[in-house]
DNA sequence: CGGGTTTGACCTGCGC
DNA sequence: GCGCAGGTCAAACCCG
């Protein structure tokens, strides 16, 4: 079981690709069920287990979502529980104008706020709520408990929640930091600037639900964890911004913690982008087809219309959509990817990723 | 051939 | 100022 997780070689590459890569979504029959029990992750309440029964009913992979508060002292624990709509509303509302760059989506101000998951368990901080560039939220729609943290998990943001103003960057920095080998961009690194950051918690099996495409650009081993932190950048469109990290939880390997950053600058596809993760689709097709079936929005426009018509809120929600919905992706064996990253990174994953 | 993954190097931020 | 750790870049490689 987890052994195929182990590690210090796990690799979520697989896992994201599979969920960027899938390209159909007609193949919705493909079923939770698929899942070996075994992948169904601690957290992965009945929903997820339901061995089908569950599995019906795309969202109850969500089930699977754990978010946490991540100890931010800045969360807002009553946003969730006492305010079946409340909290969310107004978490949307807040989410709403950091949910596109532009006016891509307007029209997703207008839809009503998405129906509160029957235990839908949110956190935010402060400054990260104001930015929250994903909608993972939105994913909701979720029957089961979902926990989201906005925010940033590890040390970093939480050292400056207390700044919640992005400070005026000492520009002299971006001027400064000009290689004289590299068209360095002002590359605003750590906590340089408090980047907005949405972290969820997420079982293995989740892991790749998501039509965004998602590149690897980096790899590093984190200090403190057994476990590599992967880089993920939005390849759905050149300039996008929107990154995400992965990286397995220190304490539950079946958990892993994505950190999303950074704002999507284009409509999400409603389709895996041909563009991005046409290739190199660790998953084998029948794979991918789980995870479109896992994946909400696997529509296309037009039936994602008809079909969310039902809850037309999905469409603002899943539109943007950044969490993945999971479950997908592991028909066979989920991990079989990671499985094979198994022996590759177990020399790469020392290998500092740099360094 | 196009695009994604891997991986070493480099840079930045922060703590001491 | 130095060292550590995290984050990003980009060349090389791989795959469909």
């Amino acid at each position: 079981m987890s052994d195929k997780l182990s590690a210090d070689n796990w690799d979520l590459t697989a896992v994201v690709r599979g969920c960027s890569s899938a390209t159909d979504d007609d193949d919705n029959n493909i079923k939770d069920r698929n899942l070996p029990q075994k992948f169904r992750t601690t957290t992965a309440t009945a929903s997820t287990t339901g061995g089908g029964g569950a599995s019906e009913n795309p969202l109850s992979i969500l089930s699977s979502l754990k978010f946490e508060e991540e100890e931010d002292p800045f969360f807002f624990p009553n946003l969730v529980q006492e305010t079946d709509n409340n909290g969310f509303d107004e978490l949307q509302d807040s989410f709403k104008q950091f949910l596109y760059n532009d006016n891509l989506h307007q029209h997703e101000q207008q839809q009503p706020p998405p129906p509160p998951p029957q235990q839908l368990t949110m956190t935010t901080t402060s400054e990260v709520l104001a930015t929250a560039l994903a909608r993972p939220i939105s994913t909701t729609t979720t029957s089961s408990s979902l926990n989201f943290v906005f925010g940033d998990h590890p040390d970093h943001l939480l050292h400056h929640h207390h700044q919640s103003q992005p400070q005026p960057q000492s520009v002299t920095r971006d001027q400064s930091c000009l290689r004289p080998f590299r068209p360095v961009q002002s590359r605003s690194r750590k906590r340089k600037t408090p980047l907005k950051r949405m972290v969820c918690h997420v079982t293995a099996e989740n892991l790749s639900t998501d039509l965004w495409a998602w590149r690897k650009y980096g790899q590093k081993p984190i200090k403190g964890s057994p476990y590599p932190r992967n880089y993920y950048r939005c390849s759905s469109s050149k300039g996008c911004s929107a990154r995400k990290q992965v990286e397995r939880s220190n304490t539950d390997p079946n958990i892993f913690v994505v950190s999303y950053t950074g704002d999507h600058t284009h409509p999400r596809p409603t389709h895996r982008n041909s563009l991005a993760g046409s290739s190199r689709n660790k998953l084998p097709r029948v794979q991918n087809l789980v995870a479109e079936e896992a994946a909400p929005p696997p529509v296309s426009s037009e039936e994602e219309k008809a079909d969310d018509a039902g809850d037309n809120h999905e469409e603002d929600d899943e539109d943007d959509l950044l969490i993945p919905n999971f479950s997908a992706v592991m028909d066979e064996d989920p991990f079989s990817g990671l499985d094979e990253f198994h022996s590759h990174n177990s020399a790469s994953s020392g290998g500092d990723g740099g360094g």
